[in-house]
This record gives C-alpha cells, sequence and structure tokens, in this order.
DNA sequence: GTATAATATAGACAGAAGTCTATATGTTAT
DNA sequence: ATAACATATAGACTTCTGTCTATATTATAC
C-alpha cells in the first residue's frame, strides 16, 4: 500500500511543539508570516522553515498578497490525516502486508 | 494549557515508518518481541527501541509472560490522541495562548 | 533607477533520533 | 549452578532536524 510514507508526512509535521502552535494560531484565522512571527521568540528564517515543512504536508495552505505570504490552516487536511489513521487499526483488513 | 508535550508526545511515537509498521501489526493481536522482529529486518535492540518509544507514549502497552514480553495496540490512546487533536482546531476557545 | 520591507533560501552548527554491536538482566530448563 | 533463551540497556556511529546568521528574491515606494 506504501501508504506510510504519506501518513509520516503528516505526522512528522505535527510532531513539533511549534509547528502545533503555528496550526492552533492558524486555527483563529489566516495570518501573515510577519504577524506569526510576532508570536514567537524564534526568528522569521525558522518560521519561514516550519511553514515550509506545514506546506509541504498540506497542513497550511498560502495565498500571496503584496509582498505579504497569508497562511491558513487546512482543517480537511488535518481531520482526514487523523481520522484516516484511527480507522487504520480499527479495519481489520490492513495488516496483511506491513 | 501546556498540552503540546503530551500531544506531542504521541505525535512523535507515530511519526515513524518503522512504529507505525509496529503498531499495524499489534492491530492484529497481541505478539511477542521476537514475533514482531519477524516482521522487520532491523534488529531485535532496535525494536526494542521503537517499542520503548511506543510504551512511553502509552501507545501500546505489555505484559510479560515467562521470558517473553507480549506487547498490544493500545486503541484507546490512539483514538483520544488523534481525536483531542482534531478537536484542538475547531475548538474556538483554545488558541487564546500559545 | 535605489531603497525599504516581507518572505524564502543557503549554509553552518548543535542536539535529537535511529540503527548497530556488545552486554546486562531476567526466566526457564537441565 | 550452569546453560540457553527472550528482552532490555549502553555506547558508538550516522543521519535527520531545528535554530541561527547571512543573503537572495520579490514587491512596493520614492
Amino acid at each position: 500500500m506504501a501508504q506510510e510514507s504519506d501518513c509520516c508526512s503528516f505526522f512528522k509535521a505535527v510532531a513539533d511543539v511549534n509547528r502545533v502552535k503555528i496550526m492552533l494560531l492558524l486555527a483563529r484565522g489566516e495570518m501573515s508570516v510577519s504577524q506569526i512571527c510576532g508570536h514567537f521568540k524564534m526568528k522569521q528564517p525558522s518560521i519561514s522553515h516550519h511553514l515550509g515543512v506545514l506546506r509541504n504536508a498540506k497542513v497550511v495552505e498560502c495565498r500571496k498578497e503584496g509582498k505579504e505570504v497569508f497562511y491558513r490552516l487546512n482543517r480537511c487536511c488535518v481531520d482526514s490525516s487523523c481520522s484516516g489513521f484511527m480507522k487504520r487499526f480499527t479495519d481489520k483488513a490492513e495488516g496483511g502486508e506491513v
């Protein structure tokens, strides 16, 4: 099925405290990078790095407006990844090959 | 709330392909360490290491029987961690402090 | 054009994490 | 007590990851 890498890209993205904090911020609404930076001690490049990880994992999406980039949470990704993951452990069909 | 560390211990545990594979195996039922080893190329100490990570995160539980240790999946942990995590992003109350 | 601002990228570095070999611990059998 | 087996732990090594500084990129303003 080779689905582990996908599932893991989500979970790896979410396995960092600062990234979860960013996600919680974005859960309140769209935010520019500098606005996000305002909530952390980390430097801007570190924030950009985390946003990149979240973006690659489809956990957040962004849109450009002028010189700013606005990020928003992709709740669908969070929900489907979590739900899908749970399901894998109740679905008896899986586990045949590992 | 300082809940991030807990949530992250689960997600860190789950953010590794081999650990997810172990979990999928255990979803089929209780298994001894050597049985688990039989499904991987990794050496036994590596398996034990991963089991330790999963155990610390409460993702699996174990019981000793003679010289063998049987591990089983703690579905409750998986479900509550995933559900709880999803909830944090729909619950508007959170996000006040980060 | 140059300057300034917002974000991303590159590279260095430290610390975390995964895998290995070797060994310790604990359990059963002889 | 000794041996054999199952599992865990310790330590070394390598790779991955998070953070930083410095710089590149892109957009606006002058």
